[in-house]
RNA sequence: GGCCCCAUCGUCUAGCGGUCUAGGACACUAGGUUCUCAUCCUAGAAACCUGGGUUCGAGUCCCAGUGGGGUCACCA
């Protein structure tokens, strides 16, 4: 049976990569009636963000994904897992302590020493590294790049495996963890493709068995790089913040590195965990653009019935707005906005008093708004209106428009006015027919 | 800089040696519907990084170059 995990760490918001990872992850064991294993990777206690942990868990189930088991790790640290492992790598020969300062590559800039100085001085405490081997060579096939990786042994540093607060690095706790956990799957980013060797390595000393791997592609920022977490909003939560619907987000992701073979678009969770499989993969880093997004987001939003969308909404609308003028507002506001949050710049006239330009009127606003408020008192046709006055109906129809609105953009006015009232929309245009 | 990965329209991608005058989607342009904007419909413009091979034949295989990305912490 396929057994796969997500194994985030939690240092602060979860981002659409981390989100992709897990939704391979998850469709990688369901697609075969697997099991989807969420590990929380915590062992570096100074960096954790507070409330991350369950903030991951809520996200995963808003999206649907649920999972068949949870470990964290910093409670099997404290059991002294790891620690077991790393020791009896250096019994075996495969690793020694170290006591030295640790560097900071970030201040230090990156290192060209791969042996380390301790590996022969045979001391007694400290941190555990793995004791390279030269002239070897390790590898693995990548199963979303579908090839062969390898590296010659000499290419690859001597890593920490466990920090000398007793607690595992990634590099340990990887390895251990996925083969306790009986991963039969390991799928990350590819950013961990060069630490690869390594994990590769600490297998074959601990005589375990290595799953099959796979690096997912690097989602890209449209200026170039990495997707970063300072750019724009590209954290779950974020989005989420922006009106974008979770199905809209994920069947925006599904395709940010997979695709099938018929050019199908649209697929819910389950539709999706059906048509996957790994050949589907991309091996070239995807650029986020959000205006597919905007699409998709706009594609769920009109799928959705109107008390769906009334309770989508609710984070958006204005505050204290009656439920009953929401519910009649959606069905004019469904085909024409990208984001939830367009709620409020698409009709937020009707249930404000938005300040209009009189620069934007046409030169025969006065008569069009006069002739308009008539109508509308004595409840009467405005097309008729137009008709009997030989009025240029987008003419007639922009003055009132700007008038009730103050904009040129906004649902069908005719519609908007049955909405609004006709007694809040004769004190509007009475403004400016006086 | 060392190591590793990648390379089809602006973007996401289909393509797995001949059916490619390279297909779909987003975005874009034009037109239609329409009280604006959208939705919807129709049409259009838009790509195989470069150079060598292999082959009767290459977007598809191999090599090099170039370009992009990642990584080089007692962080994950």
């Amino acid at each position: 049976m396929i057994r796969t995990r997500f194994a985030p760490s939690p240092t602060g918001a979860l981002h659409i990569g981390g989100l992709r990872t897990a939704l391979y992850s998850f469709a990688l064991a369901k697609h075969d009636k697997g099991e989807f294993i969420l590990r929380i990777e915590d062992t570096d206690i100074k960096r954790e963000v507070e409330g991350s942990k369950e903030r991951i868990k809520e996200i995963l189930k808003l999206f649907g994904m649920d999972w068949d088991g949870y470990f964290v790790q910093s409670d099997r640290a404290r059991e002294g897992i790891y620690k077991k492992a790393a020791e009896a790598l250096v019994e075996a020969g495969h690793a020694f302590y170290c006591d030295c300062k640790p560097r900071n590559a970030k201040e230090e800039g990156y290192s060209k020493e791969l042996r380390d100085p301790c590996r022969d001085a045979k001391k007694k405490e400290g941190a555990i590294k793995l004791m390279v081997p030269d002239g070897e060579h390790v590898g693995f096939r990548d199963f979303v790049l579908d090839k062969e990786v390898t590296w010659e042994t000499s290419t690859v540093a001597d890593t920490t495996l466990l920090k000398s607060d007793g607690f595992p690095t990634y590099h340990l706790a990887v390895v251990v963890d996925d083969h306790d956990m009986d991963i039969t799957h390991v799928l990350r980013g590819h950013d961990w493709m060069p630490s690869t060797p390594v994990h590769l390595l600490v297998y074959k000393c601990l005589g375990y068995e290595k799953p099959e791997i796979g690096h997912l592609t690097d989602i890209l920022d449209p200026e170039g790089g990495k997707l970063s977490k300072r750019k724009g909003s590209t954290s779950v939560d974020g989005l989420l913040k922006e009106g974008y619907l979770p199905e809209a987000v994920l069947n925006f992701i599904m395709l940010l590195g997979w695709a099938p073979k018929d050019n199908r678009e649209l697929f819910s969770l389950e539709e999706f965990v059906k048509a996957f499989d790994h050949k589907g993969f991309q091996k070239s880093n995807p650029v986020f653009n959000k205006e597919k997004l905007d699409w998709f987001n706009g594609e769920y939003i009109r799928q959705k019935s109107d008390p769906e969308l009334l309770e989508a909404f609710k984070p958006f609308i204005p505050e204290g707005a009656d439920a009953e003028k929401v519910k009649k507002v959606i069905p004019l506001i469904k085909d024409r906005i990208k984001t939830l949050a367009d709620f409020k710049t698409m009709a937020g006239f009707l249930f404000e008093v938005k300040t209009v330009d009189p620069t934007q009127f046409g030169e025969n606003h006065k008569i069009h708004l006069q002739k308009a408020a008539q109508a509308i008192a004595g409840s009467s046709d405005l097309m008729k209106v137009v008709e009997e006055n030989k009025f240029k109906t987008g003419d007639f129809f922009m003055d009132l428009r700007i008038a009730i609105a103050g904009s040129r953009v906004t649902p069908p006015i005719t519609d908007s006015i049955a909405i609004l009232g006709k007694e809040e929309t004769l004190a509007r245009l009475k403004k400016f027919t006086d």
